[in-house]
DNA sequence: AGGCATCTGTGCGTTGTCGTACATAGAAGC
DNA sequence: GCTTCTATGTACGACAACGCACAGATGCCT
């Protein structure tokens, strides 16, 4: 696959497809991260999935669709392997290996959208920052990393002062520290206990079908 | 596919697969119809998803999984296409065709998970439940159906209560009636309006990638 | 150093939904 | 007809999150 694309730098905030948009490349994240956002009318949207570098974004074509059902926004600024739409059909059509290895992805991918919708419904919003910083931590390969609150409630589907309440509280039991948007993981552990069932259930599939 | 298969009858609230479980069958509702639930710990879940003839059960195997990430609980009592999990592999195998066909429809489900993953988080239960009204009798392929109240707050994440309330202001608006779990529609255009744009923006994708 | 933009913290009344409890009403069986 | 079960209607306090407004506080630029 290398051979058919190239390394680029990913930006922070950049937006990679928007939904309803055709897919012109897919992007294999380095050490970026991308957030998979469902947008509704009104300018609300939520992120439903996170693509880092066990992952690819533009799943779509996986699925012989050339037309992005989601955002791809840029949340860990990075590098990674883009790859032309054209090509990388190409390479797909003649590797069942590549084949089988995105099949089980999207099904990763699919597990997450299910996992979330459930966990946006029913969890409360410190849970789900719990959690959400635990898969970012996980993806940005780092305890330190960038975020402002008024990103992460978008993240999240919250407002702004719903993340600083969230965030003061886990700042507050000395799980986190953060000023200005950099964020620092300083209790892996306690995060965890902090955050709902979820991040676990994801991560447990993540490695059943990917580990 | 049909050689490979049986005919068989779909029983309302019977579970064709748990989440987690292998799938040892795909089916392919004729004219019954099935919902796709999120469960979380805790005996609480919520649809994410909702099949009918356009689709299947059993997407993973398609994925090359053998387990479902959802439970599969009929919601519309009717007969099936049910397909031994190894015949399906070897029928899928030797047909492209059928490869691309549920590739596209497994997009559209995805699809969906991420609408319905945005639409409970932001929209009312009244305008939810329209809209579930809605897809629900385009599965059914009729105007009445049944169910209760309490199965439905089931779906939809929410207390009985809370379907009751929202229940009666479309009653009361003439929209749907309903005694006992016989729901009628009875204004779909009306209820179109009620609904939340999810609907259509879930129409819209099933129609451009399967109709 | 001063000015400005950005990020975070706090207060307050509102709202949608929750949890629980209890009341009515239709259907089914004896 | 009477009981019993199931489905629906209503009430009320609790609470998480909302919308809005404004006050610090930190970093950047001139």
């Amino acid at each position: 696959m290398l051979e058919n694309g190239e390394i680029i730098d990913l930006a922070f905030e950049e937006i990679l497809c928007e939904a309803g948009d055709r897919v012109d490349h897919v992007y294999f994240p380095i050490n970026g991260f991308i957030s998979m956002v469902a947008p509704l009318d009104g300018d609300v949207a939520l992120e439903v999935g996170l693509v880092g570098d066990e992952g690819m974004v533009g799943i779509a074509l996986v699925l012989g669709v050339e037309v992005s059902p989601l955002r791809a926004l840029v949340q860990g600024a990075g590098r990674a392997l883009r790859v032309d739409a054209a090509a990388f059909r190409r390479v797909l059509a003649e590797s069942p290996t590549l084949q089988q290895a995105l099949h089980r992805y999207t099904y990763v991918l699919m597990s997450q959208l299910a996992q979330t919708a459930a966990c946006t419904r029913f969890h409360l919003v410190e849970e789900r920052l719990a959690r959400w910083l635990l898969m970012t931590q996980d993806r940005a390969h780092a305890d330190v990393f960038h975020i402002t609150h008024q990103f992460l409630g978008y993240m999240l589907g919250v407002r702004r002062v719903g993340i600083t309440k969230a965030a003061t509280a886990l700042q507050n039991r000395e799980l986190i520290h953060y000023t200005r948007g950099d964020i620092t993981v300083l209790d892996r552990v306690g995060l965890k206990q902090a955050a709902c069932e979820c991040y676990l259930a994801d991560r447990n599939v993540y490695e059943k079908y990917l580990g």
